[in-house]
DNA sequence: CTTATTCCCTGATTGC
DNA sequence: TGCAATCAGGGAATAA
């Protein structure tokens, strides 16, 4: 599922491939069905009329959204949620395209998504698509301060908390316990349990499994695959994440999985308290 | 304000 | 073997 680390990958494709490029034409395949239409807020008629013909000037990204800045002043969105991917033609075909986009060079960009969650706005402002979202991770503004405010006097599981768009921005289930177990705490602990050297810890150890995340190109344990339709090598370099019954790299106790907060959970009982 | 639950969706997996 | 039930999960919406 693509988390911070996977649309960042992303967002750096599509800087390479689409900057300065204008799009041409906008093809919906007929058969996506109601009620979950892929673009979010607008009819189809006016999403055309928006983006077509407009050249793209910028790609951001915040938290696990993504933003084409387009020269007529507006932004086209897009969030991937779990199963989407923004695909080039040297991706394998697939069944799953919920739009097509053309550019001026004969770039064609596909939005495939097998299961319908992702989405596509046109928007003047990010904050028209989303609540407000904490701080991104990996910036200066997501400080040790800010780690320990977030999980003081909360009776959130800890991994609750880090999930928290609103917290914290671009952390999704992997990363979560992936830096749960950097940080040697037990992602059921409840926020408030937490001392000033385990927010520490915390705080190091996100910040340590998005870069490594990165590192690798994200992870593929089932649908991610970057621009170029490839798979990430994070997998491999996970720790706990769906490694359940595999011994722990480091006192070799089974890796244990438990459900928190409604999220298949991993975690080390000895390594991590 | 908080925390918990539901919903969307479909291929893969599990259970009988 | 076959078919039904369950699972996976981002995050908005809703409930409590």
């Amino acid at each position: 599922m693509p988390e911070l680390p996977e649309v960042e990958t992303i967002r750096q494709g599509l800087e390479r491939r689409l900057m300065g490029r204008t799009i041409t034409a906008l093809r919906i395949p007929p058969d996506y069905g109601r009620p979950v239409p892929v673009i979010k807020g607008m009819d189809e008629a006016a999403f055309r009329e928006g983006v077509v013909g407009a050249r793209v000037e910028g790609v951001t990204r915040r938290g696990k959204y993504l933003a084409l800045h387009l020269d007529s002043g507006s932004m086209l969105v897009i969030h991937l949620r779990m199963t989407g991917a923004l695909l080039f033609p040297e991706a394998p075909e697939d069944r799953f395209v919920r739009a097509m986009f053309t550019f001026d060079d004969g770039t064609e960009m596909r939005f495939s998504d097998l299961r319908k969650f992702g989405g596509l706005w046109l928007v003047d402002e990010l904050s028209q698509v989303t609540t407000d979202l904490g701080p991104e991770p990996l910036s200066e503004g997501f400080t040790e301060a800010l780690l320990a405010e977030a999980v003081a006097g909360r009776k959130a599981p800890v991994k609750s908390i880090i999930l928290d768009q609103r917290r914290i921005a671009g952390i999704g289930n992997i990363y979560a316990d992936e830096a749960c177990f950097g940080a040697g705490i037990d992602p059921r602990r409840l926020g408030m349990t937490l001392g000033e050297v385990e927010v520490h810890a915390l705080h190091g150890a996100i910040r340590a499994s998005l870069m490594a995340g990165l590192d690798h190109g994200g992870a593929s344990f089932r649908d991610y695959r970057n621009t170029g339709g490839n798979v990430g090598s994070m997998q491999m370099h996970v720790k706990v994440f769906r490694r359940t019954g595999k011994p722990c790299y480091v006192c070799k106790t089974p890796i244990e999985r438990v459900k928190v907060g409604g999220r298949s959970t991993h975690f080390c009982p000895k390594c991590q308290r």
